[in-house]
DNA sequence: ATGCTGACTATGT
DNA sequence: TACATAGCCAGCA
């Protein structure tokens, strides 16, 4: 059973998470530095894991960071496919290796604006029928 | 106290 | 892309 200042921790962590607008996600560290607690990732990751559905907590909008690339970070190869499926439900693009755009679907609590960067839309008739799949 | 573990991350090979 | 290493914070044996 963990100490009362870890649970108070783990709670002010998920009041964060209950935030995260639905399509959007966040990374651990970013969990963790806005729950008031800075370099404590692996801490967000263990308030996640311990969460109980009860809590009702949207932590598949929870991920890693690498390489600034967002990516499910759950170990358990069944967890990582339901969480895969609820983003996608969310309209979240995960790509191979369950990496996920930041730059797109990354929540920035910024106060008014609270978006990263537009969820970008395309300019499809921009003008000629380029075969503009450029892809970022 | 000591050491290992984990739903983390940055950096390097 | 994948694996290895090294820091980081906290839990637990």
């Amino acid at each position: 059973m963990p100490t009362e200042h870890v649970l108070a921790m783990f709670a002010a962590i998920r009041k964060v998470a209950r935030r995260i607008p639905k399509g959007r996600v966040i990374t651990y560290g970013q969990l963790a530095e806005l729950a008031g607690f800075p370099g404590a990732a692996r801490v967000a990751g263990a308030a996640m894991k311990t969460s109980t559905p009860a809590d009702r907590l949207p932590w598949h909008r929870v991920m890693g960071k690498v390489g600034g690339r967002g990516r499910i970070a759950i170990h358990d190869p069944v967890g990582a496919a339901i969480q895969r499926q609820l983003l996608e439900e969310e309209g979240v693009v995960v790509g191979t290796g369950g990496l996920i755009a930041l730059e797109r679907y990354g929540w920035l609590p910024t106060g008014e604006s609270g978006r990263v960067a537009s969820p970008r839309r395309r300019p499809r008739s921009a003008s000629k029928t380029r075969a503009s799949s450029s892809r970022r």
